[in-house]
DNA sequence: GTACTTATTGAACACTCGTTCAAGATAGCA
DNA sequence: TGCTATCTTGAACGAGTGTTCAATAAGTAC
């Protein structure tokens, strides 16, 4: 009646290699910095510490790829949310914006591991260049909504005292975005840091502020009525 | 002839703590997380290993003091640009951006630091502590003028605490100054993360852009400018 | 059942780490 | 010129680090 008496299970590299970055991300969360260790990351993937180095080049070649693991689920998230949205880029931002903010997105032990990286990439070039590429998608996912909040789509939002000042130049899309993406990545920094500071619901009052209105005077139209 | 053949010099406590502080702060900047090491602190400050710790109870206490001297630095610059601006509250918000993304303010090297410390405040209390001080009273000045540019108060009229107007959604000037210092927290991680990002000239457009929307939406009246 | 590939193990290596503490050096005071 | 208080040194300690690699064992093909 003896169960076999395996030592170890083998499994094929892609499903280790998988394996291995959920528990690498598993244990960036538990213990933050000190998680990074080759020991821990093996112990919560209930495996040897060599077998590590079997399947990444490096540690930091299997941090690079949580890095990749994390970004792909926010954005996924995030993109998943506009599109359910209503189609006007006003409200998909609204939605983007609702996301981001959602009990959710709000881990404080997630939000933690991009401290975690931002200090890596200033001495590992590989993480250096992944928060580039995400860096770069995230960017452009923003910059494309700005744009068509910008070019047709009538804000829905009034303003009932009319009078615009002058049209600020140079307000591009693209500074724009990367405006709103340091907002975000501001109130994501200081809420993981202390979630007393306020509350998600005044979070997104703050973006929402925000497009209405550096947007809409971006644009130099009036808010429609 | 022979100078006298000292093998190191004794230095009053509070000279010698101020001068660990300093060292600990080039050591941070010029090697990032492994600036921390008290091998590495001592050696910037000419000093053997052991001294470290009997003056500063741990390296934590030490990483404190420097936590503080830095956000000292930064907040006297700041309050010095304000100063010496234009008494207009609207005004001298554009000095503390101007100072904000000034050559001498945006060192990549410096704003990295300020990347250890996050890092460093999920897990030592001590730390935490400090970034709570700081950050509140980096908050109660930015607060201070934007409720003065809401309320269009000069500044050498005395502020009474009562109410400065209406404002339609909440947004007080305490969730606003939130709102500004994490647009400036994100535009400098993002600067020092990839400088090639944007340029400061932009990064102050965004600030005043911000301003010139979003406080002037929640007071509900005209733009000043 | 045997051969073979290779995923997996874990001890070993050569570090670095923060802290401790006995021993030594220095400056002020007598 | 001692004497003394204490600032300063640096070896020692125990623990942790990422990586390497010979040995082992698991699963597949024959």
């Amino acid at each position: 009646m003896s169960a076999t008496p395996r030592k170890h299970e083998r499994r094929l590299p892609d499903d280790r290699r998988r394996a291995l970055i959920e528990a690498a991300l598993r244990s960036l969360a538990r213990d933050g910095q000190e998680g990074l260790s080759i020991r821990r990351i093996a112990a919560e993937a209930g495996v040897s510490v060599g077998l590590i180095n079997h399947h990444f080049p490096s540690r930091v070649a299997l941090v690079a790829e949580v890095y990749r693991l994390l970004h792909g689920r926010l954005a996924e998230a995030f993109e998943a949310a506009i599109r359910q949205a209503v189609p006007e880029a006003r409200a998909r931002l609204s939605a983007y914006f609702r996301a981001s903010f959602s009990p959710r997105n709000l881990d404080a032990d997630i939000l933690h591991i991009w401290i975690i990286f931002w200090g890596l990439s200033r001495s590992t070039s590989e993480i250096r260049a992944v928060r580039e590429e995400t860096y770069a998608a995230s960017l452009g996912v923003l910059e494309r909504l700005i744009g068509e909040v910008m070019a047709g789509v009538r804000p829905h939002c009034s303003n009932a005292s009319g009078k615009m000042g002058r049209r600020p130049r140079g307000l591009t899309p693209k500074l724009l975005a990367i405006g709103l993406t340091a907002l975000l990545d501001g109130l994501w920094l200081e809420w993981c840091l202390n979630p007393a500071t306020f509350q998600p619901e005044e979070g997104i009052a703050l973006c929402e502020a925000w497009v209405d209105g550096v947007i809409e005077r971006a644009t130099g139209r009036r808010g429609a009525t």
